[in-house]
DNA sequence: GGTTGACTTAGAGCGCGCTCTAAGTCCTAG
DNA sequence: CTAGGACTTAGAGCGCGCTCTAAGTCAACC
């Protein structure tokens, strides 16, 4: 399943390709570093990051807690488990399943609220097509 | 259609009585006022705001588009088109068509992100049944 | 008449998630 | 050797959406 022997010691990414291959500006990655959101990720000679597929894959996993809304705190408090080792597996499971859960109630959410938006939308068109009717807001 | 002459007008609820019924607290009643999303409500004799049923329903509808969504800055936009009168219906329906597509975006997007959480809490699950697997993190 | 408490205003403050600044170090090209 | 640019750090600043404070007015009850 791994792509050949040592391949992600390679990959040795400056923080600008990271940033451009995340999206996230360089400032931002180094406040996720900052923040204990990513483990420190290696240097090079002269004190400079270089990141590893582990780092870019940890990386795009967070992007996806985001992206679904979970706070900088809790990615914080997943972080730190995951660098507590294997023993802390179950706490982060029930901590992704939570967060799961948040996420398909915001769906539920957004679904319920686009199908009201949708009626107001038919009631515009409505107006459009046959002004002087009862203007409700 | 209308439930009777009047009705809207006997409705005049105080302001923490709207902030009951709408989950916003009363500063956040004024500060929508002040910032241009809800025109001047009524007031009584000594000046305190009594709120009608017009009131209301479009609080609940600005409550739709904040909970998809849509910043401050856009239902203000919105709110002005609404006082401006009935010449502006079509550009109310395109910022609702906009918006609505918006939404269905966004939850595309979530959609998508949670399938891939759950597959990561597949993996975790495995990891718990079977430890000593590879750990991917 | 006094006290309580809900209301009014203008404006300051806060938590979040960045985003940028300042001052300095280091590598690279000319 | 020099100039430019990308990097480093600690820490300040910003935009959003509230949230609260301070100081004052008013109505209602005892």
């Amino acid at each position: 399943m791994t792509t050949g022997p040592e391949t992600e010691d390679l990959l040795a990414l400056s923080i600008a390709a990271v940033a451009q291959q995340t999206g996230l500006s360089a400032h931002t990655l180094r406040y996720y570093e900052k923040a204990g959101l990513v483990e420190s990720v290696g240097r090079n000679a002269s004190g400079q990051r270089r990141y590893a597929a582990a780092d870019l894959d940890w990386l795009s996993f967070l992007l996806r807690l985001r992206t679904t809304g979970m706070s900088i705190a809790d990615m914080r408090r997943f972080a730190q488990l995951r660098r507590a080792g294997p023993a802390t597996v179950s706490q982060r499971l029930e901590l992704l399943r939570d967060h799961a859960g948040t996420v398909r109630a915001h769906i539920q959410e957004l679904q319920t609220n686009l199908r009201d938006l949708d009626a107001k939308i038919d009631h515009y068109e409505g107006l459009l097509a046959d002004p002087g009717q009862e203007s409700t807001p």
